[in-house]
Order: structure tokens, then C-alpha cells, then sequence
RNA sequence: GGCUCCUUGGUCAAGCGGUUAAGACAUCGCCCUUUCACGGCGGUAACACGGGUUCGAUUCCCGUAGGAGUCACCA
């Protein structure tokens, strides 16, 4: 049994979609599972699409996911070179594509644009079809010398009988079969002299030793002609491994327009990478128990791609949070600070422990954006309405607070220390005093110095981290307004 | 439109001829509680439809419907 060999083939073309991101995960995963190699391959045979940069960004994605490519540009392994425009150089793709020629599978095409046009004949949903009708199979070989000569631009296309059917196999759907007529002859080497993705594809996966070749959905219907040229090289054909696509919240591919399609726009809002890899590992793929969470050594000893699922997956963003939530409970103190501390910087001036602060947000945020709903009221209390103090369950209404508040107010002046537990104490045997739910009394109290419906902590938490002047400011402030709005009534 | 693929709750999904059809997210309710959250407990909610095959179909086969992908000198 060979050495399992796998591949992600990008093309540089921008940010790095989640399903590309996937796609290396599995193709990695695969490998790793089996003590294999994976590999990275530059697809840049599109000179118009290539994007500066792009290759940077997929070499700091992979990094940052923790795809350790074993062979890439820059690791060789022997089957260099990894970016196609350099292999392009050896003159590797069209030395093939004419051996092809020579064995009748391919031939010379000199269309011109003008007659391909001509050639299209129905327009379904805005997109026009068009089959290419073998014209130039017909040339001679002195017209097609001639033309050669005459510096005539041309294309190689692969030549696909019109009768019988093209059958391949995909480990997740099986055999598949498509009538020959079906295929369109597809163009393997471009006018411009470079190779089409599909070609340069084929002969990479083949000269590079590629057992498992894995990849979207997108590419099962032009599988069948893929096969084909395997045949037609007498190359023995990988194990094919097509992956389900996955899709936005109305079922359709993936786009940049559903906001969370890059991996780049996940992490700007606030993503772990752990969380963002783990949670595509599960989105067509699910391990024999009932585990959720997973560290990527761990999706390497469990993945079985034969476990990979044959329908499509809608990217469920809600989910996504909820596992980025649980990463962040999980995480180190120290760790989730020294991320988490920009954020709780950026929404406050005051000198507060931000520690403190950052340890009451740690289990009560999903994403670390989060912190700043949660903490912005420690800066200034916001506008808030008097209904606020009341509290069904806790039998709290304006009056009362009013009551509890004005009580406490020479109590906490007359307290000097502001620890949690010693405001806790002391409020607490007013509580007993006053014969009363905790509640009755921890309420208002929190209204008062907070503002806000939901606080990352009770009173006396955040009491300790405002510390003694800002708490009773808070608090005389908090009277006046109940006082004002009372006399009103 | 041709071709190909897909079809278990709102979403991710287990299941691979006989199950009370798992689990997770979301949602709802209850408990706990210094509110919310966390945590705990529980509820609602699914085999697209129609034929077969079979003693028995969510599971196998065939249709139908629906959805998706693809049909470039893009990848």
C-alpha cells in the first residue's frame, strides 16, 4: 500500500473561503489519519485572477489552522516545483497535452472568439450554453501545420468521443456514469500558452504522487472527464473524494455576501481559530460518538472520511458561536486576558481592575466583541428608565427601591471596605434586619450602580470593581432620579 | 433547459431491515441564583410523497416532487 498522499491546490485569488478551508482540513486530516503526506500546490494559471497576496494569506491561514503542509513551495519534497506557473517552465503541461495529441485523445483548436460565439445556442437562468462542435478535429495535419506555422493563436482541446459513457468511481457517491455526449470538449492548454486549472490538475495529482484526491462538490460533474484523461495517459486514477458543499441559511453556495464566508471576516469578528476549525470538521462530517469538541489531534486519530456525509451543509453561524463560547470557558485566565484585554480597554478610561473585570465576562460571552455590550455601563451609567427597579419575583417596585436605597446610603458611606464579600456582609445583615428576600434588596442595588437589565455580575461584584467613590455616587445618583421621578407622579 | 448529486426536527447530525428514531445548537418551561449568564432538569419538534421487494421498511429498488451543483481560453 502506498504512503497516502494528499493535496490542497488553491488558486491565489483572495481571502480564503470556508469551504477551501475545509476542504485542506479534510485533505490533511485524511492524510494524517494515515500517516501520510500533505501537500500544498499553488494553482496560478490565471494570470487575470491572480491576486497579490493571496498566497501569503493562504500560507498564514494554513499556519494559523495548524495545516502543517509536509511539502509546499516552500518545503520541497522532491516533486517540486509546487506552484504551477514555475512547473509550467519545465514546458511539463504542454509536452503532456501533446502526447495526448499524438494518441488521438486531444487536438489543435483555432476558433476564434467570434465562432464560439455562433456557437452557443440557449441561455438558461442568464447563463449561456455552449458545447464545442469539434470543428478543428477535422483539420489536417498540414492546415494544422500551417496554422502552427503562420503563428496562429491555438488551443489543445481533449477530444471526447460522442458515442459510450464515462464511468468513475467516488468513494462517498460511488460510481457514476455520464454519457460521452454529455461532455463538452473541454480546452487543456490556453492560448496563452498556460494550462487550464482542469489539466494542470490532473498532471500535477498524477506526477506528484496524489493517492486521495479531495475536493467540493463543484467538481463531481466534471469529474467524469477528469477520468478520462487518466485513462487516456494510462495513469492508474486516484481514490476520488468529492465533499459536500456547504451552504448559507437559504441552502445555496456559500458567497462573499453572507458575511462569515472567509475565514479572515470570521476571525475579525471575534472567531478562535480552534473553534472556527472544529466547527467545520462537524459540518459534513461526524465522528462515531457523540464528541463535539475536538483539538485537531484528536480529529486526527478520529477521522474516518468514509463517515463523511453526501448532502450539503448549511453554515449555521448560531452554532458556530455557541462552540466558540465553550473555547473561551475552556481557556486559560491568562490566555483569555491577554486577548480579551484590548477589548475591555477599548470601552473603558477609568482605572479599574481589568482582571476583575475580565474574569466576570469570561463565561458569559460567545464571541470576544461580546465584552463590550456587557461592560460598557462600568464607564457611565446609561439612560435607563425607573421601571427598571421593578421586579416581579423579587416584589421590588419604585417605592421600595427608593426605600432600600435611601436606607443604604449611610450605610455603604459609612463602609470603608469595598471587597465583594464585606459589601456582601453587610448588605446582607441589613437584609436580615429588614426581614427580607435578598433580592428585595440586591436589585435595586445593582439597578442603581448599573444601569442595565443584565450585568456580568451581582452587586456587590461590580460594587467592588467601581470601589467606593463611583459606587456611591452611582447610588446618590440613582436616589435623585427616583426622587425626581416619584414627585412627578 | 441538459446532465449529475442530494432529501431524518428550524440547523448540524446518529441510524446502515425489527429502535420508545440518539446527541448537539436554537427554542420553550422549571430549578438554582445577588438580575442576566453559567449550571441542572424537562418539553415541543423529523424519516418529502407514491409505488414496489419483504413476515417487517427511515433503512433496499423504481418513480414523483423539491433542493443543490454544473454546463468558461475561472478555478
Amino acid at each position: 500500500m502506498n504512503k497516502v498522499r494528499t493535496r490542497y491546490a488553491p488558486s491565489p485569488t483572495g481571502k480564503m473561503h470556508v469551504g477551501n478551508l475545509r476542504s485542506a482540513l479534510y485533505e490533511f486530516l485524511i492524510a494524517k489519519h494515515a500517516g501520510g503526506d500533505f501537500m500544498l500546490r499553488i494553482e496560478d494559471t490565471d494570470q487575470e485572477r491572480f491576486v497579490e497576496g493571496a498566497t501569503e494569506i493562504i500560507y498564514r491561514t494554513l499556519d494559523k489552522a495548524g495545516l502543517k503542509h509536509d511539502e509546499g513551495p516552500d518545503k520541497d519534497g522532491g516533486f517540486g516545483p509546487y506552484i504551477q506557473s514555475e512547473r509550467m517552465k519545465s514546458g511539463i503541461y504542454m509536452e503532456y497535452a501533446k502526447k495526448l495529441v499524438d494518441r488521438g485523445e486531444a487536438y489543435y483548436c483555432f476558433c476564434g472568439k467570434e465562432r464560439l460565439e455562433s456557437l452557443k445556442t440557449e441561455i438558461v437562468e442568464g447563463k449561456e450554453i455552449m458545447m464545442y462542435d469539434k470543428h478543428c478535429l477535422s483539420l489536417s495535419k498540414e492546415e494544422i501545420e500551417a496554422n502552427l506555422a503562420a503563428g496562429k493563436p491555438f488551443v489543445i482541446r481533449q477530444n471526447i468521443p460522442m458515442e459510450g459513457t464515462t464511468t468513475f468511481h467516488d468513494e462517498l457517491y460511488g460510481d457514476i456514469s455520464v454519457e460521452n455526449a454529455e461532455l463538452d470538449d473541454m480546452i487543456l492548454i490556453k492560448s496563452d500558452g498556460y494550462p487550464t486549472y482542469n489539466f494542470a490538475n490532473v498532471v500535477d495529482d498524477h506526477t506528484m504522487n496524489i493517492t486521495h484526491v479531495v475536493r467540493g462538490n463543484e467538481y463531481l460533474s466534471s469529474a467524469p472527464k477528469y477520468q478520462r484523461l487518466y485513462d487516456a495517459f494510462g495513469w492508474e486514477s486516484p481514490v476520488y473524494i468529492h465533499l459536500p458543499l456547504i451552504t448559507d441559511e437559504n441552502h445555496k453556495k456559500l458567497s462573499k455576501r453572507s458575511g462569515h464566508a472567509s475565514f479572515e471576516e470570521l476571525i475579525e469578528q471575534g472567531f478562535l481559530t480552534e473553534a472556527v476549525v472544529n466547527y467545520i470538521a462537524l459540518l459534513g462530517w461526524s465522528p462515531e460518538e457523540n464528541q463535539e469538541i475536538f483539538t485537531l489531534e484528536e480529529l486526527i486519530e478520529k477521522f474516518d472520511y468514509h463517515r463523511i456525509s453526501k448532502s450539503p451543509a448549511v453554515f449555521d453561524i448560531v452554532k458556530l458561536k455557541w462552540m466558540n463560547g465553550e473555547y473561551l470557558k475552556a481557556m486559560d485566565f491568562d490566555t483569555f486576558y491577554d486577548m480579551a484585554e484590548p477589548y475591555i480597554q477599548n470601552c473603558l478610561t477609568k482605572d479599574y481592575d481589568l482582571k476583575k473585570i475580565a474574569a466576570m465576562v469570561k463565561t458569559r460571552i460567545e464571541i470576544l466583541p461580546d465584552i463590550t455590550e456587557h461592560i460598557d455601563f462600568f464607564e457611565k451609567v446609561p439612560e435607563y428608565d425607573s421601571s427598571m427597579y421593578i421586579h416581579k419575583k423579587m416584589k421590588t417596585t419604585i417605592e421600595s427601591s427608593l426605600e432600600v436605597l435611601k436606607e443604604l446610603l449611610p450605610v455603604l458611606e459609612a463602609q470603608q471596605d469595598y471587597s465583594n464579600d464585606a459589601l456582601y456582609e453587610t448588605l446582607c445583615k441589613y437584609v436580615s434586619d429588614k426581614g427580607c428576600k435578598n433580592g428585595f434588596v440586591m436589585w435595586p442595588l445593582r439597578t442603581a450602580v448599573s444601569g442595565k437589565q443584565m450585568t456580568p455580575g451581582g452587586a456587590t461584584e461590580l460594587m467592588e470593581v467601581l470601589g467606593r467613590e463611583e459606587s456611591l455616587a452611582r447610588l446618590r445618583a440613582a436616589v435623585a432620579k427616583l426622587e425626581s421621578g416619584t414627585d412627578k407622579e
